[in-house]
RNA sequence: GGCUAGGUGGCAGAGUGGUUAUGCAGCGGCCUGCAAAGCCGUGUACGCCGGUUCGAUUCCGACCCUAGCCUCCA
């Protein structure tokens, strides 16, 4: 089986085939640390972690995604905060790592960070420079995009009619309106490093091709990244890479994800519609955050609600539920292989939504199933699909019992499920029925089985 | 204005040239002391107008509408 990729420079999804089979590599931009993680950065980070995932099945997988840890908006920070540079982007960083890691996100295998990166950088402009490529100007080191005959090929622009369309006033040193900054000077309170041309600090695109050249290589298999970062972003970074590596391509795919709104609105300060991950993260588990986050296919926009949030939640119940009477032991998942259906969902250009319609087929057969051998066999099936997708790997009973710290503790429930089961005892329904509103009222839900009463959290 | 992606049942959201997506919500049934959970059943959904076709939500064309990008942004 063959993975499919929608692949942004080709405009189709088309089968995946890996340079070298034995050593897949793939660079997503990462988080620029200045402050804490919205919801909008954690669908890439989520949409890649299940990529990835999926990739390990196949391919040795190397997988970057590096930090940028020097930008004008956290020298911006910095001088807000009266602290130094290192200061914001070590918390903020420790910060996306925690909320990551709430989301099921697995770290990836480099992080590379920007200020780790420097001499790499220049050697990187320097060839840049020798190759006719970029030009100095006013202390500043710029790329001059018309020696790049394809710019603009991944966003499908062309350089006239981005001219035609500039609506902000150029720099003077500039050659060119669409050319952009390699290097450019730093005044003294501003962070800098020496260089050939002064000192002065790196330009934001030329960051990712540095270090992606550094640890993966000149030719990446895949590049990820939001939408939103296609142009100019990306398309600088193509053009950086290819020029520095005497045209050699660089990136064979280019996988995008989609942007997220919020409650129907583009999220942004102005608005004060932006959602922290961490803030989210106090009022539902980080494996709904991430449901929620795979219930569209990840080109689609993405209107993140309440409602969505909740539902999600829900699904979790369905699913959880199913595996609450069927636990399957810990080999029987090491043994299982995720269901066929899903993993072909999965392996058609990611189509998690697909995936988890299986998913809640699984579910449903697992409640149906009378014997028992054929029960623990499709709930270790539904426990192994659901790891691909980076849910379902806790245990049913801590999911029902996760909760705000307002409910009851479970020595009060159990209290309360006893006295109610000795009042249906003696047939007195009509305090089995107090019983079961009072729990209802603090957040406890009641479920009577054949094998005695059970409760979880109400969603 | 240019480029890109969309418009699917109450909501979310896949998919397909002719037959069930899935989840939530609703309705009916089974189960239950009653519920809940679960199971079974249940919805003439595919923006508008033409065209191709035996047949189109699915292909083609025009139109309307929405969103994103074109400036730092996941």
């Amino acid at each position: 089986m063959t993975i499919e990729l929608h692949d942004t420079m080709r405009g189709a999804k088309v089968p995946f085939e890996p340079r070298d089979p034995e050593r897949v590599t793939m660079y997503v931009c990462g988080p620029t640390v200045y402050n804490y993680a919205h919801i909008g950065n954690a669908r890439p980070a989520v949409v890649f972690d299940v990529l990835a995932r999926v990739l390990r099945r196949h391919y040795p997988l190397v997988y970057a995604r590096n930090i940028t840890d020097v930008d004008d908006k956290i020298n911006q920070a910095a001088k807000d905060a009266g602290q130094p540079i290192s200061a914001i982007s070590e918390r903020y960083a420790d910060a996306y790592h925690e909320d990551m890691a709430a989301l099921g996100v697995l770290p990836p295998d480099i992080e590379p960070r920007a200020t780790a990166h420097i001499p790499q950088m220049i050697a990187m402009i320097e060839s840049l420079l020798r190759a006719g490529c970029a030009y100095v100007a006013e202390g500043h080191v710029l790329f001059h995009v018309e020696a790049y005959a394809d710019y603009g090929a991944l966003s499908r622009r062309n350089l006239r009619e981005m001219i035609a369309g500039a609506r902000v006033e150029v720099a003077p040193y500039k050659k060119a309106p669409a050319d952009f900054v390699l290097w450019k000077p730093s005044a003294d309170d501003v962070p800098g490093w020496d260089s050939p041309w002064g000192r002065g600090r790196p330009g934001w695109h030329l960051e990712c091709s540095a270090m992606s050249e550094t640890h993966l290589g000149e030719t990446i298999d895949i590049h990820g990244g939001g939408q939103d970062l296609m142009f100019p972003h990306h398309e600088n970074e193509i053009a950086q890479s290819t020029c520095a590596h005497g045209g050699r391509r660089f990136a064979r795919y280019w996988v995008h994800n989609g942007f997220l709104n919020v409650e129907h609105e583009k999220m942004s300060k102005s608005l004060g519609n932006v959602l922290l991950v961490r803030d989210l993260l106090e009022r539902w588990p980080g494996e709904a955050v991430r449901l929620a986050l795979l219930s569209a296919h990840y080109r689609q926009p993405l209107d993140w609600t309440e409602e969505l949030i909740t539902e999600s939640r829900r699904k979790l119940d369905r699913l959880y539920g199913a595996l609450r009477n069927a636990a399957p032991a810990p080999a029987d998942v090491e043994a299982a292989e995720p269901d066929p259906v899903f993993l072909e969902a999965l392996e058609d250009d990611l189509n998690t939504p697909r995936a988890l319609a299986a998913l809640f087929d699984l579910a449903r057969r697992v409640n149906k199933a009378d014997d028992e051998a054929v029960q623990r066999d499709l709930a270790s099936a539904l426990v192994a699909s659901g790891a691909v997708l980076g849910l379902l790997q806790q245990e049913a009973a801590e999911w029902f019992a996760a909760g705000s710290s307002e409910l009851p503790d479970a020595e009060t429930i159990e209290a309360l499920i006893e006295r109610r089961r000795v009042a249906r005892e003696s047939r007195d329904f009509a305090e089995a029925d107090r019983i079961r509103d009072e729990l209802e009222a603090r957040g406890i839900v009641i479920e009577d089985g054949p094998d005695g009463t059970r409760w979880r959290v109400a969603s």
